[in-house]
DNA sequence: CGGCAGGTGCGGA
DNA sequence: TCCGCACCTGCC
């Protein structure tokens, strides 16, 4: 794996090991398909060393990247999922959001059971693409409704255009259009987000970091963000934040790194967080 | 009780 | 390109 040589000293040589369990036989081919796409998803091959000398020179940063040296972002699902997930954020405390997504599983998802634990695995994009607006409305998704159609709708057509070469597992779900997406320019992923009903500025910024690992892609701050970048940044207070202009200028500095430096940074203040507690942010984040 | 918060679509400047 | 409003629900 590439990036460990620059602290091989201090963590040594990482290695991984993962048990597959099928009821099925699973062939060498998918086998290798889930190696790579576990790899992408936990940024197992992330170099993070270009990052490091850059942040070793900042102030701020580098007691940060020291304590949590070789932290990466990570997000285990795949871009629907996501997007699902980031529909359900919209305009919700975090009670209302863990509900939303708790019905949907309830009502549309596949209950699996395996050593005891049981776990929710979501449906496929054509299950919402038929469900009917007034039902999900009664399951208290709101307007979100609309958007849950929608968006699932988009993807059961990207599917159709992709008919030959695209594989589907049954048992894991590998969306073949999210790949080739990966590939596209920043540009063209941001403009295929946009494009989908519901997906507006802020699930794009969260999408184009933790699904298209796009470490620099930082052009929008949600309110409730900018109070605690105010914080934790500029130390001025969240009731007089710092224009959103002024935050993404400053953040230039740490260049193709900006957003993932800012991660850390946040990271660090959640950390903090389990640790004592921090009155200022209590009061920003809403439950 | 009424007012407010929060991200997006949409219509209009 | 930017602004202001509507949307749905729960919380204060």
């Amino acid at each position: 794996m590439k990036g460990i040589k620059d602290y091989k000293g201090l963590l040594g040589e990482p290695k991984i090991y993962i048990n597959v369990y099928s009821e099925k036989r699973l062939d060498k081919e998918f086998l290798e398909s889930l190696r790579k796409e576990v790899i992408w998803r936990y940024n197992l091959d992330l170099d993070l060393s270009d990052f490091y000398r850059m942040a070793r020179k900042d102030e701020l940063l580098k007691p940060i990247v020291t304590k949590f040296c070789g932290l990466r972002p990570m997000h285990a699902g795949s871009l629907y999922e996501y997007l699902i997930i980031a529909i359900v954020l919209q305009n919700a405390t975090v009670k209302r959001s863990v509900y939303m997504m708790q019905t949907l599983f309830e009502r549309y998802g596949t209950l699996l059971e395996f050593a005891g634990q049981k776990l929710y695995c979501f449906w496929e994009p054509k299950v919402l693409a038929q469900a009917s607006e007034q039902k999900l409305r009664d399951l208290k998704m709101g307007y979100r409704a609309k958007s849950l159609i929608k968006v699932s709708q988009s993807f059961v057509e990207e599917k159709n255009y992709l008919t030959k070469n695209s594989r589907s597992c049954k048992f894991c779900k590998i969306d073949f259009d999210e790949i080739s997406l990966r590939k596209k320019s920043q540009k063209e992923q941001e403009s295929f987000l946009l494009s989908l009903y519901g997906i507006g500025s802020a699930s794009v910024g969260y999408i184009m970091f933790d699904v298209f690992h796009q470490w620099d892609f930082l052009k929008y701050i949600s309110p409730w963000e900018q109070k605690i970048y105010s914080k934790i940044f500029f130390n001025r207070s969240p009731n007089k934040p710092v224009s959103m202009k002024k935050m993404l200028k400053y953040f230039e500095k740490w260049g193709k790194w900006r957003n993932l430096a800012v991660h850390y940074v946040w990271e660090n203040i959640w950390w903090q967080r389990r640790n004592k507690n921090v009155p200022w942010l209590e009061k920003l984040i809403r439950l």
